[in-house]
DNA sequence: TAGGGGAACTTGTACAGACAAGGCCAGACC
DNA sequence: GGTCTGGCCTTGTCTGTACAAGTTCCCCTA
């Protein structure tokens, strides 16, 4: 059973998606949500809270919460794993280990997974039948067995091993930019070389903050964006310079 | 004067920073936050919240918080500003604008910005003197004119909008990919033709949800990238199929 | 008619208390 | 020694109240 401020969250989000509440109208007040619902104000205001981190609404001290935008994504798991946000979004995926190897640590991945052993994995995922992505996954040698267990055309690798270990992956860093295609790349995603890829370096974490996997992600570039709100409230993400 | 659970974040920010609490260590529990600061449980929490939207800690239930990460970034600003975020991080700017007309609105723009008329916007943005970032950018009719009357040379583009006439930009939906260099803007940003460059195409709001500006920026690979921490509570993070 | 003042409304901040849910650990038990 | 259980600790959820701060809009006035 949900939480109680969930469920407004969610129905506050079905409300916005269908019309009853458009783009730049205002939303009830606080008050007469909370009645409606026959909650708190407080937990009113944890439901409005995830709509706004969602960046759907806008608000204001003094000023009636405003909708922002319409259609929305939901969570960590569409940006961690490629399976999962695949088809949530109804799309057909694939994939296939192209390669997998132990070997020892560099002093880089040493450092980040905290491991002098690695897995190393590299793995072709396709949309609709098209090569879009190559991932060049790391992990840490604790969880490496189980990696290799799992079927070369395993869809979800993170959906997999939670199955399998009851492993979670909670926590993640991404680093995005654009590259050139190497001779490798440009060869299995069917581009030329050097032409340019959406890259997402990540490294994730468990529930515990410790490193499992460092991952180097190519996208072909026109066929995979992504997609940041942000207000001057919170947002996560920032730029760098290399 | 600042709120009290953002002074409270603040001062664990520090902490954290500082290496009072390590990455890896365990924060002290709400209640001894809570009598530390003189505070009530749920201030102590609205702190924490903070911390962990900013991706710095994680937390479960029922087991002390850990810390996740080292140092960190602020906030919109830095997403949405170039010359804020680069002289944040105390690189040097330059800037010049390359072209600027009006022109009629595309059916596109002026779904999107809502006006019929639009300023048209080119602009080379440079770091350490080099050419990283060429914006071009459409602005609604409403405020064309504030900003014609800008400098050529204008850093910041944001903190002199919002100097001459209080604009604030309040929200913003972000798309980032990556795209191969045009003739000009290969021509402009000193790269190859077809060479990668990471797009970061945006629109813009006011705080009542009025579209102020489109953008397509483009930067030279391996000047900039983005980073985003995210956990399975919360992050806007998300993937878009092309 | 244009502008100022102010009341009503709305969101933001803070406090206090209560219970639920889950993690952690030590001691008991096999 | 290994395992299980129960109690304690910590975070999650929810309620209710109070006041501060900012917005909106109407009405009155010049």
């Amino acid at each position: 059973m949900a939480a109680r401020y969930e469920q407004i969250a969610a129905e506050l989000r079905e409300a916005i998606l269908t019309g009853v509440h458009p783009v730049g109208s205002q939303l009830p007040s606080e008050a007469e949500l909370a009645a409606r619902h026959a909650a708190a104000r407080g937990t009113v205001r944890q439901a409005v809270a995830i709509l706004a981190a969602e960046g759907l609404i806008g608000s204001r001290q003094g000023a009636r919460r405003i909708v922002l935008g319409g259609e929305r994504s939901q969570s960590f798991a569409e940006l961690h794993s490629f399976a999962q946000w695949a088809r949530s979004k109804g799309h057909a995926v694939g994939g296939e280990v192209l390669a997998q190897r132990r070997r020892p640590a560099g002093a880089a991945e040493s450092a980040r997974l905290g491991t002098a052993e690695v897995l190393e994995v590299l793995r072709l995922r396709t949309l609709e039948g098209e090569p879009v992505l190559l991932e060049r996954t790391v992990y840490a040698s604790w969880i490496a067995s189980a990696v290799e267990e799992l079927p070369p055309d395993c869809e979800s690798v993170t959906q997999a091993l939670y199955d399998k270990v009851g492993l979670v992956f909670a926590y993640g860093e991404h680093l995005i930019d654009a590259v050139a295609a190497g001779s490798e790349d440009a060869r299995l995603l069917g581009v030329r070389r050097g032409s340019p890829l959406l890259r997402q370096r990540r490294i994730t974490t468990t529930q515990e903050g410790r490193p499992v996997e460092w991952s180097d992600d190519r996208y072909r570039a026109g066929s995979v964006a992504f997609s940041i709100r942000n207000s001057i409230g919170a947002n996560p993400l920032t730029r760098l310079a290399l």
